[in-house]
DNA sequence: CTCTCCCT
């Protein structure tokens, strides 16, 4: 049999390595000759040593499903320019199809074939799984692409695994993708944005290009859309001149036995729970994935399992003695009935899974129980598609997830809980089938489950703030967005408002057109548009020095976290003690000025402590999360190189304010208020159109759409002005933000105290100062922000106050 | 008194 230490070569060739391990035997040779007819076919492998044995991974592969239909994909490849592959999990299709391509001579010459992914871990594991199966090393023939990490070798990769948003950046350099002679589209029906537009895109360029083809790999749901958006005939009745068509691939999971609740329930946390210790008391072994949608949820259901597993312990013991007490009197001539035996149970591990634990946690949900141990894994979304815990034998699903989504009239968005479509529920129920049959718990009634859950959910592209997407389609060369071939058409009210920020932001002329070049940069940049305004302001006001870092900063999410022990350490209370540490972290490295500056802050002491030897240790002690932060490195180096490209000059905005003399030491406070002004100005000339004004009552008021706004918790300026701070500090009384968000109220996310003269100054086309001044003295003599708002009232705050502009129609 | 999840 084939072992795995075994090791095999390509008849003919002369064999690598040792031959102290290498036994012929007759079952090797027979699968030998398949598999040597493969290689042939590939034309570049020459001499072959798989540590993973070869021969068990060919004949793995001619088992797959896709392997019966590897002929048909490759003949239909030759009629059609486009085809669909329906292709269920487990039928192979993303590793095998690139492979049956290559081996046909797709890559013959300089041509490429890509595949992509919505996310990095795929486009990597991927590749890594190709490249094994091929007896070759990652990054040559086999090769993947993603931001920060390209592991390919140009000329020499031939089959190229990258990011679905890497491919649509490589579109703006080369928007024909001459490289490519095959792309396939992985897992276009999750609808990520970048999918969405790349396939409007290449709708284009297949015109263009008659000899290149696209593979889309969907679900069943989607399959007839992506045909009769790539098909170009128009002739109905003459399907012969049809160039596209649809392949379907049948799957290879176990079945998933679904169950529903009887009736409906109030708390879908309880029920969950109640479902999970169902589970562990009547079903045999097995680890169990619990879908709730939020890290509250997730820490309140532990909590509850935790309880409820300490009672049926105490509760078993106590039945064991009993037991064990009436078994002596039995002995001792007692003739009363003697009860069962009492159940023994396992022991259960319960883990939380959610974006905001430290990695070090995460990895605990991957790995395996220990023997005698039921792991019970509660998960956010992330376990639907992202990630896949091996030994899944039961799902319970709250059928609900957290989504954001876009509100146009509103002009924010919104964090909201909602029911999943019934194709989610169908694949977090499907993860229960991956080794064995499994078995899957959908709290809800079977006839809510077909009545009120959506068929499938509303792609991205129709619940996003669409500003970034429409400067990117501009950039593409996309200029009438009417007349673009959106599979999903975005919402009409959502275009208009992106169109009026980024005419605001000076991206688009007045005609509609990219503006040259300010509009081309902040396509190119590869973070949020306000963002990218702030940084090519930078230029001008002389601090792109501290803004490049700030914008950095500002990409990565979760900066801080506590781990398990500093949570354990500080309190009783698991969820409100990791809080509090939180909270205290952020603290340490707050300034009056806000999260900006206090981003600022954070960096330059990473910078200072947090690399080398014991930098991970600092970030430890600092709740900092040492892989957040590098992560904003690299992002800081990304963006200084563009900054170079675009002949934009590095400047200290305290160099700017420091004398001649004074180079070597520390700056003075004056200094340093001088240059976080600077800062201030520069971030306001980017998120201008983000501002809000202190209200009499604590609250703010959004400038642009007339909002009641809160202070995020998560924000240093909530630290500061509540009680957690000894003195609190007075509110400032204009902000701008980065983002608002609607949870339990609309907070503002990422805010700095500006002055509102500045909104003038930097954005006289988009703010005014009102025609009437009742009361009060005249804007220029006072500073607007030292008067009391509550000394002198709303009323004159109001006709005193900066005011947004009537926006101009486009 | 808060943090669904991806991507350039």
């Amino acid at each position: 049999m084939a072992g795995s230490g075994m090791v095999f070569w390509k008849p003919g060739t002369i064999a690598p390595g040792s031959l102290v391990d290498r036994v012929p035997s007759s079952s090797s040779s027979t699968s030998l000759a398949s598999d040597g007819r493969d290689a042939v076919a590939g034309g570049s492998i020459a001499a072959v040593y798989n540590p993973n044995s070869r021969l068990a991974i060919a004949e793995q592969r001619s088992r797959l499903p896709i392997a019966a239909v590897r002929s048909n994909i490759l003949h239909m490849l030759e009629q059609y320019q486009v085809l669909i592959v329906v292709g269920e999990t487990g039928s192979g299709k993303t590793t095998q199809i690139p492979q049956y391509l290559h081996e046909a001579g797709w890559t013959a010459g300089d041509r490429v074939v890509a595949c992509t992914q919505p996310r990095r871990v795929a486009a990597t594991s991927v590749a890594t799984r190709t490249a094994e199966e091929m007896g070759e090393t990652v990054g040559d023939l086999v090769g993947y692409s993603i931001r920060f990490d390209d592991v390919t070798t140009p000329g020499k990769t031939k089959i190229k695994f990258m990011t679905d948003g890497l491919l649509l950046r490589e579109m703006m350099a080369t928007p024909l993708l001459n490289q490519y002679s095959v792309i396939m589209l992985d897992e276009a029906h999750e609808r990520t944005i970048a999918t969405e537009l790349l396939l409007g895109l290449l709708r284009k360029v297949l015109r263009k290009r008659p000899e290149m083809r696209v593979i889309v790999s969907s679900a069943t749901l989607d399959a007839e859309a992506f045909r009769s958006h790539f098909n170009l005939n128009t002739d109905a009745s003459d399907p012969s001149k049809d160039t596209a068509a649809i392949l379907t691939v049948p799957g290879r999971t176990f079945p998933v036995d679904v169950q529903y609740l009887s009736q409906p329930t109030p708390d879908y946390i309880k029920a969950a729970v109640d479902a999970v210790m169902n589970i562990h008391t009547e079903e045999p072994a097995g680890d169990v994935l619990v879908f709730l949608t939020g890290q509250d949820e997730i820490e309140r259901a532990i909590t509850l399992l935790n309880d409820r597993v300490d009672a049926l312990l105490v509760d078993a013991a106590a039945a064991k003695r009993r037991y064990q007490q009436q078994q002596q009197q039995h002995h001792h001539g007692d003739r009363g009935r003697l009860a069962a035996p009492p159940a023994s149970y396992m022991n259960m591990r319960v883990l939380p899974l959610h974006g905001a634990l430290p990695f070090q946690e995460q990895l605990a949900a991957f790995e395996a129980p220990p023997r005698g141990t039921r792991k019970v894994v509660i998960s956010t979304n992330v376990a639907e598609a992202s990630v896949t815990i091996d030994g899944i034998a039961y799902v319970v699903d709250s059928c609900h997830v957290k989504l954001m989504v876009y509100r146009p009239d509103a002009g924010h968005e919104s964090l909201m809980i909602v029911p999943i479509s019934r194709a989610s529920a169908q694949q977090r129920a499907g993860r229960a089938g991956r080794t064995r049959p499994g078995k899957a718990l959908r709290l809800c009634t079977e006839s809510d489950y077909c009545t009120l859950l959506p068929e499938r959910s509303v792609p991205e592209i129709q619940r996003v703030e669409l500003a970034p997407v429409l400067l990117q389609l501009k950039a593409l060369g996309i200029d009438n967005l009417l007349h673009f071939d959106f599979l999903s058409p975005p919402v009409t009210e959502t275009v208009a408002r992106a169109l009026e920020l980024l005419f605001a932001l000076g991206a688009l002329e007045s005609n509609g057109r990219l503006a040259i070049p300010l509009g081309i940069r902040m396509a190119e940049l590869p973070i949020p548009v306000m963002q990218a305004k702030m940084l090519l302001a930078s230029a001008e006001l002389g601090c792109s020095e501290e803004i490049v870092t700030i914008a950095a900063m500002l990409q990565v999410q979760n900066l801080f976290s506590s781990s398990a022990s500093n949570r354990d350490a500080s309190g009783s209370d698991f969820a409100a003690s990791g809080n509090a540490v939180v909270d205290a972290a952020r603290s340490r490295f707050g300034v009056t000025e806000g999260d900006h500056l206090t981003l600022l802050n954070v960096y330059l002491a990473y910078s200072q402590h947090g690399v080398g030897q014991h930098g991970d240790k600092w970030c430890g002690r600092m709740n900092l999360n040492p892989r957040a932060m590098q992560r904003a490195v690299q992002i800081r180096h990304q963006l200084m190189r563009y900054l170079t490209k675009f002949g934009v000059a590095i400047e200290s905005a305290f160099g700017k304010h420091r004398s001649r003399n004074s180079q070597s030491r520390n700056p003075s406070d004056d200094e340093a208020t001088a240059a976080a002004q600077t800062i201030r100005r520069c971030i306001a000339a980017g998120y201008f159109a983000n501002a809000a004004r202190l209200k009499p009552d604590g609250s703010y008021r959004s400038l642009r759409y007339d909002l009641d706004l809160a202070i995020h918790p998560s924000s240093v300026l909530y630290y500061q002005v509540t009680q957690k701070l000894h003195r609190p500090l007075p509110p400032p009384k204009y902000v701008v933000f980065h983002e608002i968000v609607q949870t339990t109220r609309t907070f503002m996310r990422d805010i700095t105290a500006i002055e509102p003269e500045w909104l003038l100054e930097l954005a006289p086309h988009f703010y005014q100062k009102p025609a009437m001044q009742a009361v009060g003295p005249s804007s220029s003599s006072v500073e607007p922000g030292s008067v009391s708002a509550s000394l002198l009232g709303e009323t004159w705050m109001d006709n005193f106050a900066v005011s947004r502009k009537k926006p101009r129609a486009l």
